[in-house]
DNA sequence: TTGTATGCGTTATCAG
DNA sequence: CTGATAACGCATACAA
């Protein structure tokens, strides 16, 4: 089949060639049209022939559906989300979704970023940053904006919006359990910014846990304003050093991977302590990294696949009787703890 | 101002309460539209009172430009994608282009990718994947897929296309001169998978200057058939092991941060070695982890920024009179050399 | 400077 | 099962 160089080729010249309606040649492009299997061979035959493919810009605008969604992004520093980004992009497409991707930029960039996504007809938003305020809901629901606010990988009981994570009080149970027969006596929890409308209920499941089955005085906190490497490896330093190795955390629990590599970082390289002899460490997602020798880290894999599929689910039902999805990963333990 | 819960605000509904005719209101929202400042207001006026926003993609329908461009990765392994992402989405949105990703898949996926994209008539595609092969070229001219195919972060020789990429021989040139001054003797080039049509000049440009401004014999190569810290890590702890010190190479030079994390990782945890003190190791492309404690990896810090604003300058002027573009980045020395 | 007709490529809906 | 009419929301070119 010669390349065809036309400019563009549409339902209409299929038509023509194949010897039916317009109207026909789109009912054979639909996976569920009505439609004689002799009609559709011919439109097909003719389509391949021309090159045609639909153009889902057009069918966009004339249906209410673009198949397409935005993936609004805030925090690119943390390498789960690309392990998040490979699996939503793969599975949306397979299922037909196109995946627009947005840069939140600042603190209060949502609302704005939004409605860029808006102006594309994205039939739904799916926020997979760590920040999720109050705006950026207002801005989505108020006027109809966004048929769909979908949190992905963070709970939420933000009116209006369906969440998709990982069930981190099944999770974080399993990790304190864990600790606790190993015979931890110490624990430090390192978390991240303390959000309000999105959080994560890892910490408060590990305190709850830990106090509930451990006999020992409740854990000790500390918070980084962000979940970066940098961070964490300073928090961790300036909170054990001097500190007697008596009174210092046998291990430290971190809200993610991303905080635990910085803490390992501290540990080793500041305090120049051994992981796990001196001082185990947890995190949670398990990003790649996590599996080097370098870190061996013991953390709970997010079920990635099965979230994008049940994003896949809600959309496909165009978020009739959604409901809030919680699903279990797998708890991986390495030599870290 | 009172949410709207209209279904659709059109141009037609500002144009009514502002008096004036649909026209009128387009030209409103183009930056250089001819009209009154007095019929600007107006509009502007009852656009924001109304909430409206014009409908991109009846825009590009009507138009011949989408303000849409493809992102086209097929490597999510590697967290230099992650700033890449970040870099490309920020800077393409603030010039007003919206970002599709495009995950490739698998082998021979790119094709089919690109189709994917050019259903939604993208004005560019850009190809930040690892892999460029022949197949895609064509489907993206054949028949005038796509408009422009651009190839990002790799330089690239097909006709028809137009790369953005970092000036590998300059960067390569600075790494080898560092490296010879330092007095290193015996260099191990650790590269990647040997494609055909996109290359890196990284390692030819490693050895010729080594080869010329070195006096010793030329320095040794080993490829892997992927950019992975595993494999990298495998690879070297191969290649060293049961080697004496005497011929074992004082310096392993990386095509890329990954494989240099990888090399680390093997040179520490699976040959007992110090770096740099038994083995230094150079990167290529400055990934956050480069610069934690646990790997203080000597690297080049590719101008992803400039990249991306040089995407933009070839995106406004729609492809015409552009040519290959080649930015310098940054020699980042650090503890690893 | 502003208004008007026409077309972009498809889908929803109804008629045959 | 197939053909036809009317949108979808905007842009371009031209006329006023």
């Amino acid at each position: 089949m010669a390349e065809q160089s036309l400019e563009t080729v549409t339902a209409d010249d299929v038509a023509i060639l194949a010897g039916v309606s317009r109207w026909t040649v789109a009912r054979a492009f639909k996976k569920d049209g009505v439609i004689s299997d002799k009609a559709r061979a011919k439109v097909m035959a003719a389509a391949t022939e021309l090159g045609y493919v639909p153009d889902l810009l057009a069918a966009s605008l004339a249906s209410d559906r673009s198949n397409l969604v935005a993936l609004l992004v805030d925090d690119f520093d943390n390498p789960h989300k690309l392990v998040m980004l490979e699996r939503l992009t793969r599975i949306l497409r397979e299922a037909g979704y196109g995946t627009l991707l947005v840069n939140m930029l600042g603190e209060s960039d949502g609302p704005e970023a939004l409605l860029t996504a808006s102006q594309r007809r994205v039939d739904a938003a799916v926020v997979i940053g760590t920040q999720f305020d109050e705006g950026i809901r207002r801005t989505a629901l108020g006027a109809k904006r966004v048929k769909q606010l979908i949190i992905f990988a963070r709970a939420s009981t933000a009116p209006g919006t369906i969440s998709i994570s990982c069930d981190d009080v099944a999770a974080m149970t399993e990790i304190t359990r864990h600790l606790l027969e190993k015979g931890f006596k110490r624990p430090l929890f390192l978390a991240g910014p303390d959000t309000e409308s999105t959080r994560l209920m890892r910490k408060d499941t590990f305190i709850n846990v830990w106090s509930e089955e451990g006999s020992d005085p409740p854990p000790s906190v500390i918070h980084v304003p962000e979940y970066s490497m940098a961070l964490a490896c300073e928090a961790v330093t300036t909170r054990l050093s001097d500190l007697p190795s008596q009174v210092r955390p046998d291990v430290i629990v971190c809200e993610n991977d991303v905080l635990a590599l910085g803490a390992i970082d501290a540990l080793r390289h500041r305090l120049g302590l051994s992981v796990p002899a001196d001082v185990a460490v947890t995190g949670f997602d398990d990003v790649p990294l996590a599996a080097s020798p370098a870190y061996d880290l013991t953390t709970y894999r997010q079920p990635v696949t099965e979230m994008a599929r049940a994003l896949v689910r809600v959309l496909d039902n165009g978020g009739r009787d959604a409901t809030d999805v919680f699903l279990s990963g797998r708890f991986i333990q390495r030599g870290s703890s």
